[in-house]
DNA sequence: TTAACATATCAATGTTCATTGATATACGTG
DNA sequence: CACGTATATCAATGAACATTGATATGTTAA
């Protein structure tokens, strides 16, 4: 375990990390996100508050719900999206425990 | 202040977010990000412990510096790279402020 | 059934960006 | 000075991806 990040679990970790900061890294996703987390919203709802397209709030959203960040139900003609609160959450500690100085020296060693 | 996420500061806040997300949201970034959270170490030896191309590890050193997320001091033909802690700090916080619900239903009105 | 609405998907376009090889700059040593 | 080492920069390439218009699918209402 000589080299720091070739720990295969921190390795594992960061690809993680990379995936989901991805996700999240552009800012109409980011923004639906935000959106969400003062409650479930339908795509029109997205589109008028974000003044994005349907077609793109669309394909926004099927880029969170492929990350398994949302998630909807369905309800007539209407989706329900909100948030996946347990996967948000992994991503928030995954974020503090690469971030944390403290985790890192114990979980890597260069 | 009718839609979430059109308050001008939340909307500074979320696009700065973005800025430093884009910056981390790449590997080799986030490697070595992680790599100097264990010290300062110079370019050679990023190159060494996370097998990159010496012009690669520059180029990507770089992004890391503009976004002010490292910074360097010179010492002879060495550079030594090491943590901006005040701005990976920022960043640590700017990402808890967003997603955390209580922040955000505090910073956004929708 | 037809029309209108809500949403998803597809194909095309343009942009951004990671990577690479080549080259430049700066420093240290003999 | 000349040479080797450390690092940065530049130009080219290819891949990823955000956006858009068009179209498809499913649902409700008349």
């Amino acid at each position: 375990m000589k080299n720091c990040c070739q720990n295969i679990e921190d390795l594992k970790s960061i690809e993680k990390l990379v995936d989901f900061l991805q996700v999240i890294a552009e800012s109409n996703r980011l923004k639906i996100l935000c959106l969400l987390s003062s409650g479930t919203k339908c795509v029109c709802e997205i589109e008028e508050q974000l003044l994005l397209k349907q077609n793109l709030v669309s394909h926004h959203l099927k880029v969170l719900k492929d990350a398994e960040l949302v998630v909807f139900t369905k309800q007539g003609q209407w989706r329900y999206y909100s948030l996946n609160k347990k996967n948000i959450t992994n991503l928030k500690n995954l974020f503090k425990q690469i971030f944390s100085k403290k985790d890192l020296k114990k979980s890597i060693t260069c």
